[in-house]
DNA sequence: TCAAAACCATATAGCCACTATAAGGTCAAT
DNA sequence: ATTGACCTTATAGTGGCTATATGGTTTTGA
């Protein structure tokens, strides 16, 4: 299989499959007599787990922490679960900042209609003025 | 004022500075005879405006754009209220992505305890087997 | 059969909003 | 005279791709 089937199968660029390869979590495959990359099944699985990955927003640093005990199937899973905790634990933080967030946009877009002038537009003064929590 | 001295004052790096600078969204201060940029009350102004905007996770070609309005106070102020509405659009779809994941994150952490081995890691076979949705 | 289209390769730069590092000039106090 | 705090510019790095340039290879079809 090469690199644009590959590419199709999974649903990413050529172009990052040839990063992630760059970046060490795709393992080089083999090349034909023109240099064409050539990919297995394996390559297929471990494409599909790093996008897997990615679609939970896991880092590369993260995913390659992953493969790393992937490597090692009898040490015991409490460090995978950890790293779960803490990635649940960033995104609910930042659910939380973005909540906080919407509340402020929404209260500073309450203090203008659309019938101003620049001159007196209410959000345009709350963001001169110094008067913002944080 | 020096250039630290602003810094300190709106709690910011002094290469950040030149950043926005560099960027256009500083006017560039006058100098010393030796070379030092000397800001005024207005450049302590235009930088805490900035930062206002930040903090609100506007991007720097929206302050740009913010900026560019203030230029022109007679002008009438929807320009203003749409781009906050967008901004605003853009925050709350965040929201919800994050909580989707959350859900899912939430969901994988529960196939697994703490005490297994890394070879019957209920997460980890979470992310290698194919039956995510999306 | 030959040309166009589709595919593959590498190298390099760009995105965003900084942050870090290097290498050096200036100034006040000791 | 030297230390330390400040200032200057230039350049590279962060993350996770994406885009572009340039050129070789293979496949398709008129």
């Amino acid at each position: 299989m090469r690199i644009g089937q590959l590419a199709r199968s999974i649903g990413v660029d050529t172009q990052t499959i040839r990063f992630y390869e760059r970046e060490g979590l795709l393992p080089p495959p083999d090349r034909q007599d023109n240099g064409y990359r050539v990919y297995t099944e394996r390559h297929v699985e471990r494409l599909a787990f790093i996008r897997r990955c990615r679609i939970l927003e896991l880092s590369l640093a993260e995913i390659h922490e992953l493969q790393r005990y992937q490597g090692a199937p009898h040490q015991p899973c409490r460090a995978i679960n950890t790293l779960l905790d803490d990635h649940i634990a960033h995104v609910r933080s930042r659910i939380i900042d973005l909540q906080v967030l919407e509340k402020q946009l929404v209260s500073l877009r309450a203090s203008c209609n659309d019938d101003r002038e620049i001159e007196a537009c209410g959000v345009l003064e709350g963001l001169s003025e110094g008067n913002m929590q944080q």
